[in-house]
DNA sequence: GTGGCTGCAAAGAATTTGCATGGGC
DNA sequence: GCCCATGCAAATTCTTTGCAGCCAC
C-alpha cells in the first residue's frame, strides 16, 4: 500500500506519474460533473474504449490518483467506494432509498476545518460531509430503481 | 442501580427485538464511550464471554440494531465499517496514518441539516461528518501502529 | 408453543496483489 | 533503456446467507 505521507505532500504535481491511455480515460470518466461512479462503473465505461482493460488496473489507478490528490475517494453509504474529481469544495446528498448521490454547492458552513482544529489536537487535513435523505422521486412516489451511479 | 442496560432493554422491546445474551453483550460492547469498533473487534470482545458466538451473529445484530436506530453504522476511511452507540450528536476525527478515530464534542456548526434543506430538494434525514487528519502521536513522531479500534 | 435467533459453514461482493510483459518518457 | 504500468488471475478481506436446531417471550 502506498503510504499516507505521499498523499499528504503530493497535492499538485503528480510526481512520477505516467499518463497512460488507461489513466487518461479513467480521469476523463471522472471529469463529467455530478458523477460519483464506483470502481466498477468506471471500469464498464472505460472498457468501451479499451475492451481489455482490467479491473485491477482501474482499482490501481483510482488508488494512485487518489493518493496524488487528483481525485477523491468517497465512503458513502454501505456499498462500494465512489470517486469524484476534486475540483472545488462541495458536499453530497445520498438517497438512502435508491442510492443516488447528488452534489450540493460549496458549503455555506463557514470553515468547518477551522472549528475542528479548535476542538482537537489533530492536524486536520480535510473532511467528508454527507447528508442522507430521500431524493425527490423517492419521497414523492414509489421507490426508484437503485441508481448505480 | 439504574444502568444503561435498563435503557437498552427498554429500547429494544418497542422495536420488537428479543434481548438475547448475544445481543445484550454486543450492545454492552458499544456502550464504552469513545469506542468505534469494527464488527470483528466486537466479535473478539464478546467471544471472551460467549466463546462460541459466531461472527455471523455479530454482523446480523449490528445490522438489526442499526436498523432499529439503536446504534449507528459509520463509513469512515477505507477499511471496515464501524459502529457506535447513538447517544448524542458528535463528530469524528480520523487519523489517516494510524486509523485511530476520536470523538469531537457536539457541533458548534449550527444546524447543518437546515442549511442542506435549503439547498436541495431531498428530504434530509441526517448527515455524517468526519474530519481527517493526523493524530498527535502521528504528527509528532514516527507513525504509530495502525489502531484497530 | 412459535417465531425470532443462533452457530456453522459456505457463498458472495469488493478489492488487492504476484508476476511476466508492455509502453511512456 | 529504465521502470512504472498493465493484463490476467488468484488471493484476501469483509460481509451476507441457507439451514437446522434453540431459546426468549
Amino acid at each position: 500500500m502506498v503510504t499516507i505521507m505521499n498523499k499528504v505532500q503530493a497535492n499538485a504535481k503528480p510526481a512520477g506519474l505516467r499518463m497512460t491511455r488507461q489513466r487518461r480515460l479513467i480521469l476523463e470518466e471522472l471529469d463529467a460533473p455530478g458523477r460519483h461512479p464506483t470502481a466498477d462503473a468506471v471500469y464498464q465505461q472505460v472498457r468501451r474504449r479499451i475492451p481489455n482493460i482490467s479491473l485491477g488496473t482501474v482499482y490501481r489507478n483510482l488508488e494512485v490518483l487518489s493518493q496524488a490528490g487528483m481525485i477523491r475517494k468517497l465512503h458513502i453509504g454501505s456499498g462500494q467506494k465512489r470517486y469524484d474529481r476534486k475540483l472545488h469544495k462541495h458536499y453530497h446528498v445520498h438517497c438512502v432509498q435508491c442510492g443516488r448521490i447528488s452534489d450540493l454547492p460549496g458549503g455555506p458552513f463557514g470553515d468547518l476545518e477551522e472549528v475542528a482544529r479548535g476542538n482537537s489536537d489533530f492536524d486536520i487535513i480535510g473532511y467528508e460531509l454527507e447528508f442522507e435523505g430521500l431524493c425527490r422521486q423517492c419521497k414523492d412516489s414509489s421507490p426508484r430503481q437503485r441508481e448505480p451511479n
